[in-house]
RNA sequence: GCGCUUGUAGCUCAGCUGGACAGAGCAUCUCCCUCCUAAGGAGAGGGUCGGACGUUCGAAUCGUCUCAAGCGCGCCA
């Protein structure tokens, strides 16, 4: 156990000696800032003065007498009440063993047994991934991987709207082109696909037909296999580019599929008590719930609205046994979230058992201004283009470094700067440093005790690689994943203070040598598994 | 009009289940490589935390009001 909650356990058992029964949740313990009030801090007498009776300096008082000072060194009592804690080293460098000894397990959360259904990309297949799609993707599955790692049973899902008109258009649009390819008249649809990716898919599936065409074009099946055909092409793209920026689904949900066997019926069917006409149209109500206002389900003429085959889908989900379901959409869905929270809780669910993560819009920046197209096609720029201009990598961290419900100004001349400006090569400058130092010494045995640290910037890297089991359960249960980057750059500050205060490697001093190698050690596998959690990579040199 | 989100240093943002002087990066200025990667480090300047009032021993953090920006408020998806 890290020596923040062996602090914790003793403040707790020492309440319990001034008759004070207190659960561990509820008493704070802070790193200081400050190295002057020692390591920890805790405002605990602060807030407990008062029921006590006695003075936040009396009660901090009384508490720290009857506080195990096995593990501290002193304590001071300062300002209006706060406890400084100064901790013996051995407490605070026995993490750096621990690191070491745990490896890639270092920071994990304990096994939840809880399934965990993470929904995000989910664009439709009528063309390529575009940079509005990427911050919700490296969102998405960097989540996801925290989730994993804090100890969800995370599943990923994207989700084919392969139902709606988008579709048709994407069908017409090739059989538009493969038209105009063969030199016969052709008319391409206001609302279709005009990007050069739907030409090529369309010179693709002409290919593949041969000398079926022009008759097969008369076929009546012809426009539902352009669809089809079309989309499984535009798919393969998306996995293609997806697998690229690092990013493998579990599970690709069909709209079709879910809607086949008279689902869509059925569900209304079973919400039936929430529904009514009004004017030709079933419409839901969700004020019933946490809406604001009932939603149309069935259009006057019959059609479904978008709403509900969705109510479908994510009812599909939790009967798959899932304890959560997570979707990663755009900002502009807000709207949407107590409408789909109340349609659940129409079917018992608790209104938590469903998480909608709004993603806020990114402004690509270049030269100080915006930058919207691609240079190739005029059309959006591509999540492809980008991972080419600036690498996966940078893409995925400057992607995830801001709060998803803040806007973002991506600004690609940092981020293929190959400097300490940018924030990725600063992390991984870092870790490469600690290869480099590792290398070196390949020969000699790291101290797992860390025996000889004595260096103010030893300790403060110690501490931080402390924090990592902290940082990641707080990520995990915000969805945060901007707190690894935050975690990762205060590492890697930590990590290039200590290289330039502390010689590491000294032939003639074997033991500071070998402690010192033991906290090159465990930072390095700090930073890794911290990198790994954003798909972000550890390179050994660079 | 109603709702959601945002407003913190010149710029981009942390901090927000209330706590000790408000932090970081960039930009500006000073220093530091005979030595494991200077893709680095040390230091300086720079802030009425949008505004007002309230709750509190204590407010960037909580409440009310207000100003500003973005986005939603379809029988669109």
């Amino acid at each position: 156990m890290e020596s923040k909650d062996l602090l914790k356990l003793n403040i707790q058992t020492a309440l319990k000696k001034l008759g004070i029964d207190l659960d561990v949740s509820a008493i704070s313990v802070d790193d200081s800032k400050n190295p002057e009030h020692g390591d920890f801090a805790s405002n605990i007498a602060l807030k407990l003065a008062r029921n006590a009776g006695k003075t936040p300096l009396d009660f901090a008082k009384e508490l720290n007498e009857a506080l195990d000072k096995s593990e501290i060194e002193r304590v001071e009592i300062a300002g209006p009440g706060f406890i400084n804690f100064f901790m013996k080293k051995d407490s605070l460098t026995s993490v750096v063993g621990k690191i070491i000894d745990e490896k890639d397990n270092y920071g994990r959360g304990e096994k939840k047994n809880l399934k965990v259904n993470v929904e995000f990309v989910s664009a439709n297949p009528t063309g390529d991934l575009h940079v509005g799609h990427a911050r919700g993707a490296a969102i998405g599955d960097s989540i996801s991987r925290i989730m994993e790692f804090d100890g969800y049973d995370v599943t990923r899902e994207y989700y084919i709207n392969d139902a709606g008109n988008q579709i048709d258009h994407l069908g017409e649009s090739i059989r538009e082109r493969i038209k105009e390819a063969l030199g016969l008249p052709f008319a391409l649809p206001d609302d279709g696909y005009h990007g050069v990716d739907v030409i090529n898919i369309a010179n693709q599936i002409k290919d593949e037909l041969g000398d079926k065409l022009p008759a097969f074009l008369d076929d009546p099946d012809s426009f539902e296999f352009f669809k089809t055909r079309g989309m499984e092409l535009e798919l393969e793209k998306i996995r293609k580019d997806l697998k690229e920026y690092r990013i493998t689904f579990d599970i690709y949900s069909s709209e079709r599929k879910i809607r086949s066997g008279n689902a869509v019926e059925k569900e209304i069917d079973y919400l039936s008590k929430y529904i009514y006409k009004d004017e030709g149209a079933l419409v839901l109500k969700t004020t019933e719930f946490l809406d604001d206002k009932d939603r149309v389900i069935v259009k006057s003429n019959g059609e479904y609205t978008y709403f509900m085959p969705d109510i479908v889908y994510h009812v599909n989900k939790l009967s798959r046994g899932y304890d959560k379901l997570i979707d990663v959409l755009g900002a502009d869905h807000h709207g949407y979230i107590n409408r789909m929270k109340s349609a659940l809780m129409m079917h018992g669910y608790s209104s938590d058992v469903l998480d909608i993560e709004l993603i806020q819009m990114v402004r690509m920046m270049k030269d100080g201004a915006e930058f919207k197209l691609s240079k190739r096609t005029g059309n959006g720029y591509t999540l492809r283009e980008l991972c080419e201009d600036v690498g996966v990598d940078a893409a995925r961290y400057f992607f995830v470094m801001r709060a998803a419900t803040g806007h973002l100004d991506f600004d690609l001349d940092l981020a293929v700067k190959q400097s300490s400006d940018n924030p990725v090569y600063y992390a991984q400058y870092a870790h490469a440093r600690l290869c480099s130092i590792l290398n070196s010494a390949s020969d000699i045995k790291v101290d797992k005790a860390c025996s000889h640290a004595g260096e103010a910037s030893e300790f403060a890297l110690i501490k931080e690689l402390a924090k990592f089991p902290d940082v990641i359960k707080v990520a995990s249960k915000e969805r945060a994943p901007y707190k690894i980057t935050n975690y990762i750059h205060d590492v890697a500050e930590k990590v290039h203070g200590f290289y330039t205060e502390c010689r590491v490697i000294d032939r003639d001093n074997k033991e500071v040598t070998a402690s010192r190698l033991a906290i090159c050690l465990a930072s390095k596998i700090v930073l890794k598994n911290a990198l790994s959690l954003l798909g972000v990579s550890a390179p050994e040199h660079m």
